[in-house]
DNA sequence: AAAAAAC
């Protein structure tokens, strides 16, 4: 692959230019039109930022003909909730509701229930937005009485939503939160909770084996959803899920990303949703710098990704590849090399994927090597960088660049209003072109690093993580830590 | 040509 004719431009080149080309950062002056931003002038942001967000709100016709839903809170407190709730709210040091909560949540507790498809940026608070809607539907008196459902598309995910509930709900007298995931439900008992977060295989197993009583189920949340009812296998499984409980159920679908193709499924799977939806372009999170390192073949990838474990480890940071056998490879290399590194992915055991990702979510490991299994909803607040080791590719013969998957990638960085940096690897003009088109749909420019340009690359990076490391003063993140 | 998700 060392191909030295085919790539697009030498690691000493000026900045690649041209339409399609994912531009140096042009000196963005960051204007929300009161003045009080500093211009900047290398498009790094620093600091905590206050997201930009522009929503377009669209009511149901049931909701749309009615005058008394609240269409925005100002807090928790506006919204009615039991006292146990808003003390967990409390607790978790949540203040105040950020956009999505303001705005989809008065709209998702309202009665009579509607359906509700919301789009919303990574690390925004879509999590808390459907876990205080699931909480406020909760007959808490019928504490082993199956009552909500949540789908995610794996079981790390699966695993934080269970958490999440737990910590918001914890003075909630007789709250049982159950993870219905591969090992996880006692073949003997059943499901014996009032909430139950799963996977969509475990689930319908559960089902059909009739450990899972759905008959009283009042909600069902899918996270991620543009993905799971996209993806071949998971999207049938959640059609035949639903098609399996109480035709009045809630449906509330969630993601950062609802490509159009997708919204199609979605309003057939969720008829008659109130919908919040975003531009593409109002979809990247101001808070991540995204950088790209252009490298001359692909086997200066590995040794670029070495150079950078420093600047990985100042914060935590999560590596990106296509395939199971390439993160295990880059792990025993890095590792022969002296650098502490984990990989996580599918094809390991359950038990062994919950100790890796709890390292990680604790520090005791730093740096974290894995596949797409991470790519959506993981939220770390310590992670500082992202690396594309391998950029996202959809469909078979990576014939398209996957927009989506690096939309959500990034997220993992830049939680809840913090700062962080991705930084994604190109080596070839198939790579470099894929990036572009990636840059292009969300309209954004990427900063340049050059792998022989190596002051300038610790420079960049390093003016972006430090003040990752400032606390942020409102909302932390969805675990509270 | 991948990953994920059930037994």
């Amino acid at each position: 692959m060392a191909d030295l004719a085919s790539r697009i431009s030498k690691p000493s080149d000026a900045p690649a230019d041209g339409p399609s080309a994912p531009a140096a950062a042009a000196a963005p002056a960051q204007d929300n039109g009161n003045g009080a931003e500093e211009p900047v002038d290398d498009g790094i942001q620093r600091g905590l930022i206050e997201p930009a967000y522009d929503v377009e709100v669209k009511l149901a016709d049931l909701q749309a003909d009615t005058e008394s839903p609240l269409y925005s809170v100002q807090s928790f407190e506006e919204l009615g909730l039991p006292k146990s709730i808003n003390d967990g709210l409390l607790a978790m040091n949540f203040k105040k509701p950020s956009k999505i909560q303001e705005r989809a949540l008065p709209l998702m507790i309202s009665n009579p229930p509607t359906n509700m498809i919301a789009q919303s940026q990574s690390g925004t608070g879509k999590t808390a937005a459907f876990v205080l809607t699931v909480l406020s539907r909760i007959d808490f008196s019928k504490p082993t009485q199956p009552q909500a459902l949540l789908l995610a598309p794996s079981r790390e995910l699966a695993r934080q939503i269970q958490g999440v509930i737990q910590t918001v709900g914890q003075f909630c007298e007789n709250l049982i939160v159950e993870a219905a995931i591969p090992g996880s439900i006692s073949r003997e008992t059943g499901v014996k909770s009032s909430v139950v977060v799963g996977t969509p295989g475990t689930v319908m197993d559960l089902i059909r084996r009739r450990q899972f009583d759905v008959s009283q189920l009042k909600v069902l949340v899918i996270d991620e959803a543009d993905n799971m009812l996209d993806q071949q296998g998971m999207g049938d499984q959640c059609i035949r899920v639903k098609g399996m409980l109480p035709k009045t159920i809630q449906i509330l679908l969630f993601s950062a990303t609802f490509p159009d193709k997708v919204m199609n499924y979605a309003r057939k799977y969720a008829p008659n949703s109130n919908e919040i939806k975003l531009r593409h372009q109002e979809l990247t999170v101001k808070g991540i710098s995204q950088m790209y390192m252009d490298c001359p073949d692909e086997s200066k990838k590995y040794d670029t990704l070495c150079k950078l474990y420093g600047l990985m480890t100042i914060g935590s940071s999560v590596i990106f590849v296509k395939t199971r056998d390439s993160a295990n490879e880059i792990q025993r290399r890095m590792e022969a090399d002296g650098h502490k590194v984990s990989a996580l992915h599918g094809a390991h055991e359950g038990q062994n994927r919950d100790a890796l990702l709890d390292d990680f979510r604790s520090g005791r490991s730093k740096v974290l090597i894995t596949t797409n299994v991470l790519a959506r909803g993981i939220d770390v607040s310590s992670v500082s960088m992202v690396i594309n080791y391998d950029i996202p590719m959809k469909g078979y013969g990576d014939k398209e660049p996957d927009a989506e998957t690096y939309l959500h990638r990034i997220g993992r960085t830049g939680r809840f209003g913090r700062v962080g940096v991705s930084i994604s690897f190109v080596y070839d003009r198939k790579s470099f072109e894929a990036l572009s088109q990636i840059a292009e749909f969300y309209g954004i420019d990427l900063i340049q690093l050059a792998p022989d340009d190596w002051d300038r690359t610790e420079k960049k990076v390093q003016e972006v993580i430090k003040s990752s490391r400032a606390k942020p003063d409102y909302a932390p993140n969805a675990l509270g830590n």
